[in-house]
DNA sequence: AAAAAGACTTGGAAAAATTTTT
DNA sequence: AAAAATTTTTCCAAGTCTTTTT
């Protein structure tokens, strides 16, 4: 009975795909396709629309995407943009709820605990605040000799504040749907869909069901339901959980005592933090109000009833308005208008939209497809000028209808029989059924450019290949590359097989690049300099010699490709200490490329005269264009695939977090195997109840097993006795690299089983030896899989991820406005960050950037003081004193002084804010959570209660998001 | 069962495009 | 107009996990 989530899915998958053909000017307009574009890749659109793209078609300029967001008023207050609206109907909840959205939700306050001053980093490490991945030696994996001090900067990053409680969720409640009006046939559509959602419903294991129907149920129900289970929740949620003692005060304090002047912030243990979902999640289980059975089960569920509900309300919501669901997909819109109808704009103001215009290439013609979603997000707020929409009328509408129908038949039929797994494919593994592309295109040959490098002072002469890979070295160094004695051995090694045995190049050290150098960067100025226009006209060929091997028409869609350059020849650059760095990577020629191509489709012509691609198949259970063996790894391939905005990509988004939504009902009873096994005898049970604990509460990554000629990194399964050190108080310490040689360090308050398991683990073993001997990640994720199907290790990051934006976005927003809210967003954003450990360097004008704020700090600062005094002044009728270049100023009344005073501390203010948020990302990087862990539909859901207009999280410019969408 | 292949997702940094400030 | 700051894309490396072979 899981299935549900598919059929919710479902409805989705085929509107995009329904949205209709557009025509696109592209070549492939002839096919039948449909167009990729509004459907549903709203990233991708943007992108389109920017770059250069397709091409516009009617006229109508669309509004660059960027239009959007920016100055705008916010959309909040006018009609809600269509493109808002769709989103609105999907996420939220399901029905129109009646209750305003903020106002109903139980307030998520509560939790009294959390506040707990972060405490600077405490890390012991000396470690220099610098960036992370300094070449710096310490490699403390390894070798016996314990690792010293970390060397990166490492953050732990503590959450602050545990999220631990935080209210529930009130997600349904917020739904609201602003009064759109909904075109007839959409009406209709959803009066099918709801048959599908009850499907859904029953299958979910626990409270699911009853997410649905307290959809249904009347508001207030709910939200009295809400609040308690809130209430409850918190309450259970501390104690649920030994690790509450542990966390938060223990670990908080640890830090700070331990910590180390240096990295500060980001640094902190983080031991409560962690906890949030796991908590959150228990609680639900829990949570008290029992009689209300339906509600309860949803609410009291944070997360996942949460997000069940989420998903099943947009379903409805979705069906329902079929006509808003239509708009909101850029592609149904554009399909409707694209053949005969592109009336001029919707009726509503929202689509009109001031496009502005951005001198984008994108759309300028044919737009239609790319318009999309980020215009219609951006129209609405912005104001509107004149762009012409297209309007959705009849025709689109009618034509969802069928294909929704037609959907959601298909749907039921597939999904169904299984419940998790293969939604798209039929049952199968089959991906397409028809694929038509255009193949990849190779990077230009190498021009020879004669600038002679030196060799022991004296100009040498190259052959075109041995001068083109001195090139690729002098090109880079002012990297830090060329420090690394690997680097340095890998490249002479590679570079001297061409220049032969006996060429007068013998030794790297007496090479000098520089005049190589020098030649380079006078090429890049030589392009800085260029007038726009040269570089515009230089944009519009590069895009007209591509434009045709961007797109791929997949079951008759339109879809964009991905990376359909072939890589250029160049040195490796591994990360950390990677082994292979330096390394030749050779030029890719056609005889190396698989093509894969449908059977009835053109095989791509081979761009490079007199030569030919090494095979083409027509295999329709993967889903890439081409591959090539990576030069440096022969074993390994390099795949092109569609871009992340396809259906298919984001077909397999939405089962990533669909699963994660899973785990949610299952949660409890992993962690309660796992808490009984933590002292099994035996050994293997034991290592992997630890590991499995490890993964749920820190979100490790699996940690598979790696070669030696990569670069030596672990993750959980693969920790060495080294990186997990036990201390003082159930504390554990971990100290190590991870993926992509990113430090991980942490203080954790584990529990007391854990903490001595750790031990016993570590017992007799060496530092360079594994801690979790018994284990590896097969055998972890097939223990998974047995407790919930299709369960595996790098779910439980998902998960948390989707745990902790819920917790962090319940907790509200205050009454604050939209930049507030936006703020409270970026927090959420960052702890989800925080907790995956995704860093950056800090970028190298951080501190002078500070030392602008502060400065412009002191400056507002000193005119506060000036106007304060001019208003005492004023209010004994004195003349203001003459500024500081002794010009008399105006004189004011103390009224409008007053005002003045006011707006200089608001921009005080301001910049004090901004000047602290930079300081606290500054080694944060939101980029990977925002696109591959924050569930979309969480966002979108929030925003609704919050009436935050999407486009103002910019998430949803990024990708696709075809879940919301849905 | 374990190693090798294969296919796909996740990640940080560099580059490019835009926007804001000077 | 130029420079600086920011945001968005691109690039491609590095993981995860599944399937096939040995």
């Amino acid at each position: 009975a899981c299935e549900d989530s598919d059929d919710e899915d479902t409805p989705l998958v085929f509107s995009r795909r329904k949205t209709t053909p557009i025509s696109s000017e592209l070549k492939n307009s002839s096919l039948p396709l449909r167009n990729d574009k509004p459907s549903g890749k709203l990233g991708s659109d943007a992108r389109t629309l920017n770059d250069r793209g397709s091409s516009p078609l009617k006229g109508k300029t669309v509004s660059s995407s960027k239009p959007s967001s920016s100055k705008p008023t916010l959309g909040t207050q006018k009609s809600p943009p269509p493109s808002s609206r769709n989103l609105k109907s999907l996420l939220s909840s399901t029905r129109p709820s009646p209750s305003p959205p903020s106002s109903a939700r139980p307030s998520p306050s509560l939790q009294p605990l959390s506040n707990r001053p972060s405490p600077p980093s405490t890390r012991p490490s000396p470690s220099p605040p610098s960036t992370r991945p300094s070449p710096s030696p310490q490699p403390s994996s390894n070798r016996p000799s314990p690792s010293p001090l970390p060397s990166r900067t490492t953050h732990s990053k503590l959450p602050s504040t545990n999220g631990a409680s935080s209210a529930n969720h009130q997600l349904k409640k917020d739904i609201l749907v602003k009064g759109e009006k909904r075109s007839p046939a959409a009406v209709k559509e959803e009066k099918r869909a709801p048959a599908v959602i009850k499907e859904e419903k029953l299958a979910k294991p626990l409270g699911d069901d009853s997410d649905d129907s307290d959809d249904d149920k009347p508001l207030s129900t709910r939200c009295s339901v809400g609040s308690q289970k809130g209430i409850s929740n918190m309450a259970e949620g501390k104690p649920c959980s030994s690790d509450s003692e542990d966390d938060k005060p223990l670990c908080a304090r640890i830090d700070k005592g331990r910590a180390t002047a240096g990295t500060s912030q980001t640094q902190k243990l983080k031991a409560g933090s962690v906890k949030p979902l796991s908590t959150k999640l228990q609680m639900k289980g829990n949570s008290g109000t029992s009689a209300i059975k339906h509600d309860d089960s949803d609410e009291d569920k944070p997360l996942s009833s949460k997000l069940q509900q989420n998903g099943s309300i947009n379903r409805e919501t979705q069906i329902k308005k079929g006509p808003v669901s239509s708009i909101k997909r850029p592609s149904a819109d554009l399909s409707a208008g694209h053949s005969s109808i592109k009336k001029a704009k919707l009726s509503d103001a929202s689509t009109s939209g001031k496009a502005k215009q951005i001198p984008l290439k994108a759309r300028v013609k044919d737009d239609d497809d790319h318009i999309p979603i980020s215009q219609r997000l951006n129209k609405s707020a912005s104001g509107s000028k004149s762009v012409p929409v297209k309007k959705i009328t009849k025709v689109n509408s009618s034509k969802l209808k069928k294909v929704n129908k037609k959907s959601k038949k298909i749907m039921k039929k597939s999904s169904y029989s299984k419940s998790s797994k293969e939604l798209p494919n039929s049952g199968d593994g089959q991906k397409w059924t028809t694929l038509v592309h255009s193949g990849v295109i190779f990077p230009p040959p190498y021009q020879p450019h004669g600038v002679k490098m030196l060799y022991n002072g004296k100009p040498v002469d190259l052959t075109p290949e041995q001068e083109e890979v001195a090139t690729m070295y002098a090109v880079m160094l002012e990297t830090d590359y060329v420090q690394k004695e690997k680097f340095n051995e890998n490249f002479f090694t590679d570079w001297k097989k061409l220049l032969g045995k006996n060429h007068v190049i013998q030794d790297l050290s007496k090479c000098d690049f520089r005049p190589i150098h020098e030649w380079h960067l006078s090429e890049k100025e030589k392009k800085k300099q260029m007038t726009t226009e040269d570089k515009k006209a230089l944009k519009e060929e590069k895009l007209k010699l591509e434009e045709k091997y961007m797109w791929a028409i997949v079951d008759g869609v339109k879809e964009k490709v991905g990376n359909f350059r072939v890589e250029p020849p160049g040195l490796f650059r591994g990360r950390g200490e990677h082994p292979k760095m330096g390394k030749l990577k050779k030029r890719i020629h056609p005889s190396d490329i698989t093509i894969n191509i449908g059977k009835d489709a053109p095989i791509p012509e081979c761009p490079i005269p007199g030569q030919s691609w090494k095979e083409v198949r027509h295999d329709n259970t993967v889903t890439w264009l081409a591959y090539w063996n990576d030069p440096i790894n022969p074993k390994e391939f390099k795949y092109v695939f569609l871009a992340a905005s396809s259906t298919l990509k984001g077909q397999s988004d939405k089962e990533k977090y669909e699963k994660a939504r899973k785990l949610k009902d299952y949660i409890e009873g992993i962690r309660t195997t796992y808490k009984k096994n933590f002292n099994s005898n035996d050994m293997t049970r034991r290592q992997i109840a630890v590991a499995t604990y490890l993964i749920d509460r820190l979100a490790l990554r699996a940690g598979n097993e790696k070669d030696d000629d990569e670069a030596d990194t672990v993750g959980c399964c693969t920790l060495k006795v080294e990186n997990v050190i036990p201390k003082e108080g159930c504390i554990l310490e971990f100290d190590f690299l991870g993926k992509d040689s990113i430090k991980y360090y942490k203080q954790f308050a584990a529990d007391k089983d854990v903490y001595e398991a750790v031990k016993k683990f570590r017992q007799g073993k060496r530092d360079g030896d594994d801690l979790f001997d018994k284990l590896d990640t097969s055998k972890l994720n097939a223990h998974l899989k047995e407790l919930m199907p299709g369960l595996t290790a790098k779910v439980f990051r998902t998960f948390n991820a989707s745990v902790t934006l819920d917790d962090m976005l319940a907790k509200g927003v205050g009454n604050g406005e939209v930049p507030e809210k936006i703020a409270s967003y970026q927090h959420a954003n960052k702890e989800v960050a925080i907790i995956c450990n995704h860093q950056r360097a800090v970028s190298k004008s951080h501190s002078t950037q500070m030392d602008r704020l502060k400065t412009k700090i002191d400056e507002a600062k000193a005119e506060l003081t000036e106007l304060e005094m001019d208003l005492t002044r004023a209010k004994k009728g004195k003349p203001p004193l003459k500024d500081s270049n002794g010009k008399q100023k105006r004189n004011l009344t103390p009224e409008a002084i007053e005002k003045k005073i006011l707006s200089v501390k608001t921009k005080i203010d301001k910049y004090e804010r901004d000047m602290k948020s930079k300081e606290d990302l500054k080694e944060i990087a939101l980029g990977t959570s925002k696109i591959n862990y924050l569930d979309p539909r969480i966002t979108v859901a929030w925003c609704k209660r919050n009436e935050v207009p999407i486009e103002k999280v910019k998430l949803f410019l990024l990708h696709n998001f075809p879940i919301l969408v849905l």
